[in-house]
DNA sequence: AATGAATGAGACTTCATTCAT
DNA sequence: CATGAATGAAGTCTCATTCAT
C-alpha cells in the first residue's frame, strides 16, 4: 500500500494524514521537479499529471514553495541527521576497525538510499546549488547537528590510527568530495553506481585518509 | 579599459563589437545570476541595475536565454578546451614527473581562474545541475574533446609509474571529485581556497592515485 | 439565455462548456476585432471591455490567435459546409426550377445570416485577405468539401436548361462575385442589403447565367 | 534605370528626389507588406531585406504608416482618378459603341495594370478591408471624384441603349463586383487572369447590363 | 544622407494563488 | 476534502522611433 518512492518519507514519519491525492501530488512533484527543476515546473502541470485539481496543492502545501519544502525538509531535518547518527553509532559499536572497514561502513550502506530515491536527491542537489535559502539551511545545520559529532568521531579514529593526521576539516572535505563525486556522477552524468564503482571510490578514499606507516 | 571580471571572455575573444552598455549588461547579469539564479532574475532587474533600457538585452542577446548562453558558452567551448589542452601540453613538455608534480600542475594553476571568475563558475555549476541542456552540452563535449586526450595522457603516465593501475575512468572521477570538492566548497559553502587548502586536496589526491610500491 | 449575436455558434454547437465570462470575451472580441481588426486589438482592451481579467482569455483560448480561431473556425468548418449542403439539398428537392428560382434560393435566403452576423463576417472577410493561413484553409476546404457537390449540381442544372453553357468555373466565379459584391458593399461600404438591392443583384445574376434562347 | 515594379509610381510622378536606398525601401516594403501584411511586418525586417539602416525609413517616410501611405496614396489619389478619367474620355471619343465594346474597354485594358502591380494591389485590397481610415478615404473619394462623372456617363450610355435601365447604383455595383471577382480571384486565390478568363467575365457582365430587346 | 545603438511603451503570456461551489 | 474558474501581478519580448555620430 506504501508507495515505494516515498519510503524515505514514511520512515521519516511525515506522511501521516496525507490523503491519496496528496500523496499523488507529492510523488508527481518529485518526479517533475527532478526532471525539469522547481522553477520550470508549474503547479498546473503537477496537478494535471497527478490527476487532481490544482487547488489541492494549495490546500495541503499552502503554496508552491511549501510543496518543495515538503520534499526537501524531511531529507534535511530527518534523513540526514538520523543517517549520520546511525553511522556514528555504528562506529562506536565496533571495537577494532580498519580504515577500509570505516570507509565501507560510510559509503557502501548509503548508496542504496541514493539509488532508491534518486529523484529526491536530484532535487536536493539542484536546489542546494540553486537556492540560497536551502543552501543556508544546510550550512546552518552542519555546525549544530553534525559537526561536533563528526569531529569527536574523527578525533577518536585518529587515536585508533584509523585516520591519518590531516586536519579534520580536510578529512571531512575529502570524504564528501569522493562520495559526492560518485553520487553526482550517478544522478547527473549517467555514471554507474554499482559495487565495482563504489569499491573504486572506497579505494581512493582509503588511500587518501589512511595513516601511512 | 578592460573590465577585469570579464578577462575570461576577452581572452576567449568573444567580446568584440560589444558596446559599453552591452558589456555592462553582461557583467550585471553575471553578478545577479550568480547571486539569485537565472530563473529568479528578471530582465527588468538586470536592466535597472545595469542602468540601461531593457530592450538592449534583447537587441544584443536575442532573449534572456541568449544572455545566459553568452555567459556559459565561452566557458564550455573555449575556456575548458583550451585549459585542458594547456594542461596536457604541460605534461608532455616535462620529462621526469612525480605524482605530486602532476597533481600540482593539475590543481594549483587552475584555482586562480576559479577565484577570479567565481561568479561565472557559480552560474556554470548551478546551471549544470539545473538545466538539462547545459548538462547535455557538457556530456557531449567530453567524449569528443577531452576524453581521448586525457585517456592517452593517463596511459602514458601509468607507464611512467606516475599513476596507479586504477581504471582510467576511476582516476578521472577521483580527479574531478577532489577538484570539484574544493571548488564547490569555495563557491557555495564559504570554504577557503587558499594554498593550504589546495595543498591538502593535493595530498589527498596524490595518495589516492599514486602507485604503491 | 442565449446571446443572440452568438446564435451562429450555438447552432454550430461550439459553445458548450463556456462560462458566462468566456461568452462575454467571445462577443467582445467579435465586436472589437470587427471594428479595428485583429492586429490592432490588444487582449488587454478585450478584457477591459468584457469586464474580465486578461488571464481568462488565455485560460480558455490558449492565446490571442486561439480567440480569433474560435471566431473563424466554426464559420469555416461548420457554417459554410452546412449552408452549402442545405442549399444543394434544396435544389435536389425541387423538380421544375427556373434560373430565377435557382438564384433566389441561392441568394435570398442567405443574406439574413450575413446581416445577423455582420461582425463575424467582417472579421472573416478581413482575415481572408490579411492572413495567409486563413485564406489557405478556405482554399483547401473548397476542393474537398464544396467543389464536387457544386460541380455536380451545376452539370445537372445545365441539363435542365437552368444554367447556360459557360464553364462551371466561370459560373461559380460569377455567382460569388455578385454575392460577394452585395455582401462587401453592405459590410464595408455602408451599402444597403435590403430586398430591392438583393433583387437587383439577382436580376444581374440571372441575366449572366441564364441560357439564351 | 527605372525599377519596373515601380512603374505605376513613376507615371504618377511621385518618385522624384528619391535616392536609390529610398527606392529600395519602397520596393522592399511593397514586397513584404503584400506577403505578410502591414501589421505583421517590422521596419527592422524591411531595412534588413532592403539592405539599408532602419533610420532611413524614418528619415524619408516619417514613420511606418508614412511608408504604407507612400504605397497606397498614389494609387488612391493619382492612379485611380487618372484611370477613370482616361476610361471616361475613351467612351466620349467613340461615337457608336456596343455594350460589348464598352465592357471590353472597361475591363480588358485595365487588367494588365493589376497583373503588373499585383503586390501593390494586394496591399491595397487588404488595407481597404483592414484599415478603417484607408477605407474611409476610398469612400470619401468616390462621390467627389468618380461618382458624378460615372453617373453622367451611364446616363448617356443608357440613352444610347448601350446600358439597360437598372439604377445606376446597381449597374456600378455589378461592374465592380465582376471586376473585383476577377481581380480578387487572381490576387488571392491563384485563379488565372488570362484573356479567356477576362472574356468570360466580360460575357457575364454584358449579359447583366445589356438592354434586352 | 546614412547609420545602428539605444529607448521604453506596450504587447502577449504565464502562473501562483484564491474562493465560491 | 475537492474542484477549476477567475484573478492580476509580473514576466519576456517586440517594435516603432529617436538621435548622436
Amino acid at each position: 500500500m506504501h508507495k515505494p518512492e516515498l519510503e524515505l518519507y514514511y520512515q521519516a514519519g511525515v506522511l501521516d494524514h496525507f490523503t491519496e491525492k496528496q500523496l499523488k501530488i507529492l510523488t508527481t512533484a518529485i518526479q517533475i521537479f527532478s526532471e525539469k527543476g522547481y522553477e520550470n515546473t508549474s503547479t498546473k502541470e503537477i496537478a494535471e499529471v497527478a490527476g487532481v485539481a490544482e487547488g489541492n496543492i494549495f490546500a495541503k502545501f499552502k503554496n508552491k514553495r511549501g510543496l518543495l519544502n515538503a520534499i526537501i525538509e524531511p531529507v534535511l531535518n530527518r534523513v540526514f541527521p538520523s543517517t549520520i547518527d546511525a553511522f556514528i553509532q555504528e562506529q562506536l559499536d565496533k571495537e577494532y576497525l580498519s580504515t577500509a572497514e570505516f570507509v565501507d561502513s560510510l559509503l557502501f550502506n548509503r548508496m542504496d538510499m541514493v539509488k532508491e530515491n534518486s529523484a529526491v536527491f536530484k532535487i536536493f542537489f539542484t536546489e542546494i546549488f540553486y537556492d540560497h535559502d536551502v543552501r543556508q539551511e544546510l550550512i546552518d545545520l552542519f555546525p549544530n547537528v553534525y559537526w561536533q559529532k563528526l569531529n569527536n568521531l574523527i578525533d577518536e579514529l585518529k587515536q585508533k590510527h584509523i585516520l591519518n593526521g590531516l586536519p579534520n576539516n580536510d578529512i571531512i572535505r575529502t570524504l564528501w568530495s569522493i562520495m559526492g563525486g560518485l553520487v553526482v556522477g550517478y544522478l547527473f552524468f549517467n555514471q554507474p553506481l554499482d559495487q565495482r564503482t563504489i569499491n573504486s571510490g572506497m579505494t581512493a578514499l582509503v588511500e587518501a585518509i589512511e595513516p601511512k606507516p
